[in-house]
DNA sequence: ATGAAAGCGCTAACAT
DNA sequence: ATGTTAGCGCTTTCAT
């Protein structure tokens, strides 16, 4: 901490402009001098400050992402395939937390969004998207987005196609036989939630089926139980498929089935969403849809590098294809319950 | 970016000096002044460079936190609590991801390690222990370790009473009946792992019976499965009771043991360790040991923030305990199976 | 209450 | 190949 480049400098006997040069790997520095200053560099147990970097080179290295909460596989995924996407350009990683507590206001404190502190940001599938456009842009602070929300903008974005995934995972359980289906969503305000549904109501429609029933739920909650709890009680009759909306919800669900007494893939199948690392190992194992995180992180990061870079980026809406995991949860219909 | 505080100096008609004050709430600056001041920011849009006053005030105002995965309800819990009380002390976190792929030797390019990056750190369980405590004191960071692994150092560190966790999950399975009980462990690398097994043992020498079986698993993975699965196709005789060293492991060890036609608990009973956000949603939904994870980031701050501040900091080693969570994946002991 | 001047640690011209 | 000089944007004495 109190080290600094003079005291290099002194102590091998050499300019500061030297020992800089020699930081920063310049080809013009003669050897043996460039080993004097390596050698007081360790001597002293030197390290450059950041922050002056920083201030003379007007960037930083880094950038930041952020994102709502750290136990998801998915997010898990992404950021993970953004670190190493970003090692490979030279840049480091910052991860910040942030709320998303309702309609609290924007947290502008939000450490990563100043000019001097990130040379770019990535935001991972937020609510407040809006907010952070608008305070990104008056700080022109170059982003991209992932899991964006709104259709409307033209903010650099990478997304997978959820309504594909929606779609996909309807037509296996039509391919299985299942004629009465059900749809847990997740909030209405993502984007996703609702791309899924009509994902699932097309695939309905196309088959020539009507959906069993369609309740908005919430990702990442264990509504799937209550909701089909509350289902149950009410004396109706159980469909023989439930597409739930993430795998959350499809745990919620296959529970409260078992504990009525049903049995999952034999009396009804369930299809989650998103592969949660748990979902290969509950039983029944989970059939799903994968999202493809490394793919997303990859994109988000060389979409990133050319804002950086001033490039022209022209495509910057992205979107992505999720993919079908067969397991356990579903089965071929065998004929009605209840 | 571009504007900086001489513009709104000139703006506002005052010196930088003035701008300054009204900048980090001095008290000594006329009301009108301010107001101008603060009109002249507004009209900017200015935010002050923060590397700047990194470097001329020596700290950052935020504290950096390492952690090598994003998909653990534990850390995602301790995180939560750390950002809370840190936001408390007007901190700022910046999170960062430290790949731990085996021997790979200490990356000691992580953005976080540099004093003028971070006021202080919170090294969240790793495995390379030692080698962040020597590059963090050679640097002379204040740092503070969660689940620390090595017990011969005098590094601020605050724990989780593992012993204590094995003992009791232990006992709870005793108190059921069960006297054939194994358990299955994380990598003894890990002292956590180790001192969860001790927990165990004692419990059982204790109550004077001898574990039906040990083996070493792998935390966080799905091990459980196999280890299980080879188990019974040897022929052995099922435990009553299994003690998993984590949900992960535990959901393999049901999900084997369900495929194996036994019934959970019914037949055997699991306990698992984290309480996971899953552990309360499969089916049987999972008894487990819950670690206090807003204690441990409570007080992760607080003795960062005493270091900090450089007071004399004693009890550096902090030992929390963990609660057992009695749910259905555990059962009275009925009479052996096989 | 306000401002002038010095300097935090470093790099980028511009000499030499 | 090396050094001199001038800032990067801000805060902090020290005057006034």
């Amino acid at each position: 901490m109190k080290v600094n480049i003079f005291d290099v400098a002194k102590k091998s006997g050499m300019s500061i402009v030297t020992v800089s040069r020699v930081l920063n790997n310049a080809p013009t520095v003669r050897e043996k001098n460039r080993q004097k200053v390596l050698d007081a560099i360790k001597e002293l147990n030197y390290s450059p400050n950041s922050a002056a970097r920083t201030l003379v080179r007007g960037k930083t290295g880094v950038i930041g992402l952020t994102i709502t909460a750290l136990n998801d596989t998915v997010f898990d995924g992404v950021v993970q395939s953004v670190l190493e996407n970003l090692k490979l350009n030279g840049y480091v990683l910052a991860i910040s937390i942030a709320h998303e507590l309702g309609n609290e206001s924007f947290d502008a404190s939000n450490f990563l969004f100043h000019h001097d502190r990130v040379d770019g940001i990535i935001v991972l599938s937020t609510l407040q998207e809006e907010a952070y456009i608008a305070d990104l842009e008056r700080k022109k602070i170059p982003f991209v987005m992932i899991d964006s929300h709104s259709e409307h903008n033209n903010v650099p974005t990478i997304n997978v196609d959820n309504y594909l995934g929606g779609y996909e995972a309807t037509k296996h359980l039509i391919a299985l036989g299942h004629k009465r289906i059900a749809h847990i969503s997740g909030q209405y305000a993502f984007l996703s939630a609702r791309q899924r549904k009509e994902g699932f109501t097309d695939a309905m429609i196309e088959a020539g089926l009507s959906p069993s029933m369609i309740i908005e739920g919430e990702f990442g909650t264990y509504c799937g139980h209550s909701i089909m709890q509350n289902w149950i009680a009410q004396g109706n009759q159980i469909p023989s498929a439930i597409f739930a909306a993430d795998d959350m919800i499809a745990l919620g669900v296959i529970r409260s089935l078992m504990e009525a007494g049903y049995n999952v893939p034999g009396d009804v199948s369930v299809i989650g969403y998103d592969d949660q690392s748990f979902a290969n190992e509950v039983h029944p194992r989970l059939t799903t849809i994968r999202q493809p995180v490394g793919q997303v992180g990859e994109h988000a990061v060389k979409i990133l590098m050319d804002l950086i870079q001033g490039k022209q980026t022209k495509n910057t809406k992205l979107q992505l294809k999720p993919e079908l995991i067969f397991r356990e949860s579903t089965a071929k219909y065998k004929g009605d319950i209840n």
